[in-house]
Formats: C-alpha cells, structure tokens, sequence
DNA sequence: CCTACCGATCGGTAGG
DNA sequence: CCTACCGATCGGTAGG
C-alpha cells in the first residue's frame, strides 16, 4: 500500500513469507484437531522445519494459535470490509455471500468451528477471548447496521437488532456443523439464504 | 418398574451403579476437554479408580465415549419421549421445551456441542457416526412430524419439512455456543423461543 | 549484536 | 480391580 516502486527487497520479505507459510499449516492442523489434538511437531514437519525452528517464531503453542486466528480474522476484515456500514438488510444479504464464499473453504470453517467449541465448553482455552470478542464484534457490528435500517425506516422499529443478529450467526455457526459432517446432502448456502430472505420479510417495513 | 418387591437385590445392582457413576464423571470431563483433552487417568481418578480399573469396565478411551453418549440419549429418549408422533407445529414447541431444560444442564450441553464439533472436523473421531446418525434421527423424526401437519392441513404444502428441520437444529447448536461464552447476556431459551414462533407463524396455513 | 535455525533432550503423560 | 510397566509422543528448552 504505502511501498513504492521496489525499494527494500528485504525489510521483512523472507521471515514474513515464512512466518505466513507456517501460519496457513498450522490452521489446517489445528483445525481438524483441535488446539490439543494438534502437536507443535506435526505442524514443524509440515513446514518443514524442527520444532525448535517453529517455536523461534512462535514461542509456544498457544501463541501459535492465536496467530492463525488474528491472522484469519486480518485477512476477512480486509476481503469482507466487515467495518463499513450497510444499512439495512442490504447487511443481511452480505452474510449470504460470505456462506457461498465459505462453502469453498472446509478449512477455515472446521477452524472456527472447533475453536468455538473449545473455547465455549473450556473457560481456560487459549482462543477463549477471541471467541467471546469475534462474537461481541460480529453481533455488535451487524446490530448497529440493522439499526441504521430502523432509523432510515428500511426496518421495523419494534424489531430487537441484538436479538437478530445472535440468531443469524447462530444459524450461521449451526449450518456449518451439519454441513460439514455430511456435505453433499447439506445445501448450507441454500438453507442460509432461506433463512435469512425469511427474515428479511419479517423485520421489514410493510408497504403499506 | 417391572421390579417387585425387592427380588435379586444383585442382578446387576453393584456393576450397574458403579458403572453409571463412572459415565457421570466421563460426562463432565469429555465436556470440558473433548475427547483428546479428556484423559482417561483423570477420569479414574474423579472415580477412585486406577486407570487399569476404569479400563476394566470400557476396555478403550473411545469405548468409554461411546457408552457416555449413548448413555445420555438412552436418558433424553425416556425423557422427552422423541419417538412419540406430535403431528405439525406442537413438535415445534416440544424442542423449545428441551431447550428450556438443557439451560440448566450446561454439562451436558457442552458435551454434545465439544464432540459434534470434533466430530464434523476429524472424519476420524470416535463419535463420527454418533453425530451422523443424530442428526438423521432429529432432522428425520421432525421432519415426519412436519409431514404430518401437512398432511392435516395445519402446514402449508409448500413447505420443505426437511429444511425447516435443519434449520430448527442448527439454531439451536448454535445458540447453545454463545450460550456458553456468555451464559449471563444470552437468553438461549427466549430466542430460540422468538425463532420458533416466526418460524411457527411463518409455515402455518393462512386461517383463509 | 542480529536472524534463523539445529540435534538432542528436559519432565510428564498418553492409551493400553 | 491392583501395581508395575511398555512404546510413543506431548510442549517446551538446553547449548551451540
């Protein structure tokens, strides 16, 4: 963004592209294990490194890990400009196509499936922070755009935007793990997309 | 029940109730760490066992998972009788009642929710199938109780009683997630009570 | 002094 | 149901 032409070809090119690479291994390990089911020494080997060669550039484990999801959530925020407003239940929609987007992408659902999980039933996980602080920013976000839709009139002004909005990623987070225990016969785009064109029709301002 | 007075007072008595003990205290463990996190020393030890001795009873780690969840459905079916038919949206209503009493059952929620999604991520896990075949027997037996109302006339034709099953199940997996993150803001019953009357409202036939 | 690692091993615990 | 163990593997750190 704010390089120019080619300057320094190594400020921070060759421990960066390293330091991506073992965060794309670990998230795959990590998510189909989990944070204990997954060894330091499987994600090393993968990255072709000893593991004393990973914990060089993550200390420890836990480190490890919530470096993959920082580094997940950095690179959604920047692809789904989750921060911008959209008024309305134009907010809805946008969520749609984030499904659709991640139908394509096991990986990084089984990710944040299992870590929620983990993090839910187990007060001391490492990612229990992040989980409770994804939730307050994903509800707190698409709250407060529901809300420009009752303020512009687009939505009812008796409609509980929280409420809405825990129910959306409740279905959001529950579709996944149908959808990932049997693939071919859950339409988790589809069913999404239904659900969320249902409740577009309930919160919004009758015509007349 | 088809006990009289007081025959073989050790049929199985002994066994029985160690055994039972001993799948409480799996229970509460399997829920806090899943089922690697869980080991079975830990458990032995919350029974006043040896690990050799819990093994006496559940030959295998996952064997002894497999008995606390079967064990917890054999429970639940007894209890909710969820192979009775409740034709249309009073099957609907039954779930909001589960709901309402798995709130003050965060053990056992935590349980299935670390194990199904341990489960969707790791095609390998011991309760693969059990999380498969659960899903197919709730999503089948409410769906055959929605085909029911149809067949009354109390749901509209057009309604896919299989994906209004999904639905209904994943918003409740869902919800129990921030549930657990945050047992004290998140009203699981009452929205997942709010969900269920629009969905209610929404495949009911029109009164004309 | 920095970085990016290595081979070897620490104390404990896993399922069986 | 016990004590006594096994092959292996865990997360993390030693000196170099």
């Amino acid at each position: 963004m704010s390089n120019p032409g080619r300057p320094q070809p190594r400020s921070q090119p060759r421990g960066q592209a390293r330091k991506e690479h073992i965060l794309a291994v670990a998230l795959k390990i990590f998510a189909e294990n989990g944070y204990r089911g997954a060894s330091i020494a499987e994600i090393a080997e993968g990255c072709g490194l000893s593991q004393p060669g990973l914990l060089h550039h993550f200390p420890t484990k836990a480190d490890l890990l919530t470096a993959v999801l920082e580094y997940r959530d950095r690179l959604d925020a920047e692809k789904f400009h989750v921060d911008d407003p959209t008024p309305g239940t134009a907010a809805l929609r946008h969520y749609v196509n984030i499904v659709e987007h991640n139908a394509h992408l096991p990986g990084l659902v089984k990710l944040f499936a299992i870590v929620t999980s983990e993090a839910a039933v187990n007060p001391a996980h490492p990612a229990r922070d992040w989980a409770v602080g994804r939730y307050e920013k994903l509800i707190g976000g698409l709250a407060a755009n529901l809300r420009l839709g009752v303020e512009d009139g687009s939505i009812r002004a008796d409609v509980d935007t929280t409420a809405v909005a825990r129910l959306v990623f409740s279905m959001m987070d529950g579709l996944q793990l149908q959808w990932l225990l049997n693939p071919d016969r859950v339409d988790m785009p589809g069913l999404f997309r239904t659900f969320i064109d249902e409740l577009t029709t309930e919160i919004t301002t009758p015509d007349r």
